[in-house]
RNA sequence: GUGGAUAUGGCCUAGUUGGUUAAGGCGCCAGAUUGUGGCUCUGGAGAUCAUGGGUUCGAAUCCCAUUAUCCACC
């Protein structure tokens, strides 16, 4: 098998975890938060940047990767982490995600989702099968089965079909799947906000049976208190020897929400998006370094950062970089976002490593203005 | 010196035959961003329409003068 899990402490306060997954391409300690690389290269950083700031893993994506370069070029390149210089693990997305997020540019039937090209129109079929095949071609450590994401709020009739057949294109996904041994592939949870839904749902992918198991359909744009209620009805139904991989989260509470769940695995675009467009997240909260308030304030972004950006650069100079539009802005708030987040994470397996997680919480949370 | 043209928020402009709270872009100020989208999106502040006078029920729009700038000529 590609992937091999070990749970290596039990929180006695929470549900977190620390635990160790094995992978073809290295070990990643968990929880872990793995930056996005949607088209093979987290935005702004060559991988030796990325590798030094802590990541552990990075995602991509089929969709993207499919339509540009191909994902037969990038087999013929000797494979992703090849093409892309990336000798880490690496977990593509399925396209689940572009079914969502592309709302109007596609059209789902049973047999899979026909997308318009966000780049030239083009109209392209990606089916389960056809995922997979793709993934394969990518040649990911851990590979993700094509489910459709469904949007929130959703009624409830939308929802259980909308689940029901990404329950049914997972079934494919396994069958179709060959090459176990060189890439482990993950069940998707749906069922929307509906806990029966849900629970149904936890059913049939426990039924098929994978190496993983992700939740998805959460942080789509419900309130915190609702994606915590539902992980606290859908997390204890997973399997406690496997890795639990909640898509598409990133900022810092929703991460120590999520772990001390039980969430294993998280990504999201976020800590680089906002970094491209002058957010920084910091010990003590976030800040929108454009603001006229840095202009003249010669200190590091976060007092308490010893990332290289914050070692060798000033808010008011990054500020000025991004007010003149140079790309230096981007990539020094990147390299700062992602070192945040990634440390955050190494202090949080720390933390339940001293078993001492909630006390750090709210640590955390007093500084950074989550409470007050 | 003579002739001509232009003067609209910090900058560049739109304002149709004079008619409600002068429009837009850039810049400025602030916010957003959650398994897509690197120069994105959303708000906001800011103009007594060069100055003075006149015509008119009503003028950024018409007339006169002044000032400034630009062009051509002597």
């Amino acid at each position: 098998m590609a992937l091999e899990f070990k749970v290596l402490k039990e929180s006695t306060e929470c549900s977190a975890r620390l635990g160790q997954i094995k992978t073809p391409h290295g070990v990643i300690e968990t929880p872990v938060f793995m930056p996005v690389g949607t088209q093979a290269t987290v935005k702004a950083m060559t991988p030796e940047e990325v590798r030094d700031l802590g990541a552990q893993i990075i995602l991509s994506n089929t969709y993207h990767l499919y339509l540009r370069p191909g994902h037969k070029l990038i087999e013929e390149a000797g494979g992703l982490h090849k093409f892309m210089n990336w000798h880490k693990p690496i977990l593509t997305d399925s396209g689940g995600f572009q079914v969502f997020s592309l709302n109007d540019l596609r059209k789902i039937t049973e047999d899979g989702v026909e997308f318009r090209s966000h780049i030239d129109g083009s109209t392209h079929f990606i089916s389960p099968e056809k995922s997979i095949e793709i993934q394969n071609s990518l040649g990911a450590d851990i590979i993700m089965c094509f489910d459709e994401c469904t949007p929130y709020p959703a009624d409830y009739e939308y929802v259980k079909e909308s689940m029901e057949r990404t329950s049914r294109w997972a079934k494919r996904c396994k069958d179709y799947h060959e090459n176990w041994d060189k890439q482990a592939l993950f069940g998707i949870v749906q069922g929307g906000m509906y806990k029966d839904l849900r629970e149904k749902s936890v059913k049939d992918i426990l039924d098929i049976g994978f190496p993983g198991y992700a939740i998805g359909g959460l942080s789509v744009g419900e309130p915190l208190e609702l994606m915590c209620e539902m992980l606290d009805f859908t997390t204890p139904m997973l399997p406690k020897d496997k890795p639990r991989y909640l898509m598409g989260v990133g900022t810092p509470d929703y991460l120590f929400e999520a772990v001390i769940r039980g969430i294993d695995m998280a990504d999201c675009v976020l800590p680089t998006r906002i970094a491209r467009n002058g957010t920084v997240m910091t010990s003590q909260g976030r800040l929108t370094i454009r603001n006229a308030e840095y202009k003249n304030d010669f200190n590091k972004l976060d007092p308490e950062c010893d990332c290289y950006t914050c070692t060798n650069y000033t808010r008011a100079y990054i500020r000025h970089l991004f007010n003149v539009n140079e790309i230096l802005g981007a990539r020094l708030a990147t390299i700062h976002n992602l070192y945040f987040l990634l440390k955050l994470m190494g202090n949080i397996r720390e933390a339940i490593r001293q078993d001492r997680l909630m006390e750090y919480r709210e640590e955390f949370y007093k500084k950074y203005g989550y409470i007050k």
